[in-house]
DNA sequence: ATTTCATGTAACAGATGTTGATACGTGACT
DNA sequence: AGTCACGTATCAACATCTGTTACATGAAAT
């Protein structure tokens, strides 16, 4: 489950929707297919998990996968075209909120009155992330100068 | 660090939020001293953990603990007197999200850009939370009848 | 004064769950 | 054919939280 000590900065956090956006905007910049191997270097991670991670935005339409000599990733249309709405659900829809409750027990009214209290802030917020993810198309995410893909850490990229 | 395959439901949420505001409004109702071994079980868990959780809101003043004979938690102040947001503050503000970023490699505009779209929004979903949490005082929870403390999962409670 | 009760806290073990790594099958291009 | 790259399953490594136990401290009852 989650933390019980301090509050600080929880260094469990999904970072897939981050990710897949980096990746997606190099993508944006260089118009030939990249394969798992550079892509997953770019984000400090290795091709399985890359695939693995990229397997919902192949299915989604959003890019497409080639076998073989110059295969590699590709986009499947202009980033104007992808909001980030879309990507959060090709993703699968990560978990957002990393608070809950233990158990719904019914029978408690208390419990009842507690969850319904929280659920619905959630539902709110939740509601304002999808909204907002819904506005942006990757395009406006692009710097105005191009950026060089480089290994994650290895300086610009 | 989270998810990469379904998206469903984690189980991995922090419920101490909505743990502490239960057992909350169960010292609402019942006007004496409360053992940890006892509230600790309507919670679901042991007196170590209750403990543990509770320590915060001792520290902020909202509940006291006495040692002894005729020991245990009380309410220092009327549910009326206690905003959700302060229940909040007093558990050390755990994380609310299950996303993030990877790394903040700041010589790359994308990500940077990336980075800043994500962030943005959380904030302001932080905020909504904030805000929601800040009007709400436990009292407003309390079902209109009482309801007795009972064993979790053993009937009402 | 001693015994009992209950908290306060530290320390450790268990469980959970995600990421990373490896391996192997499939298809495409040379 | 041979090489390249994806697709996917499986396993190990790692991190983190919860649950448990143990023990010291302090308060009330006997």
């Amino acid at each position: 489950m989650r933390a019980q000590a301090g509050a600080e900065e929880d260094m469990n956090k999904d970072t897939r929707l981050s990710d897949v956006l980096h990746v997606l905007l190099h993508m944006g910049q260089l118009h030939e297919p990249l394969t798992s191997d550079v892509l997953a270097r770019s984000m400090g991670t290795n091709p399985a998990v890359f695939r693995r991670m990229m397997a919902g935005l192949r299915d989604a339409g959003h890019v497409t996968s080639g076998k073989g000599h110059g295969g590699g990733w590709q986009l499947a249309r202009p980033l104007s075209e992808i909001t980030l709405l879309s990507v959060y659900v090709a993703l699968g829809r990560p978990t957002l909120f990393a608070i809950g409750n233990r158990s719904d027990n019914p029978a408690c009214l208390v419990q009842k009155n507690v969850n319904a209290a929280l659920a619905d802030t959630m539902v709110q917020a939740e509601a304002l992330f999808l909204a907002r993810f819904g506005e942006v198309t990757l395009d406006t995410l692009m710097p105005d100068a191009p950026v060089p893909l480089t290994v994650h850490g290895g300086g610009p990229g």
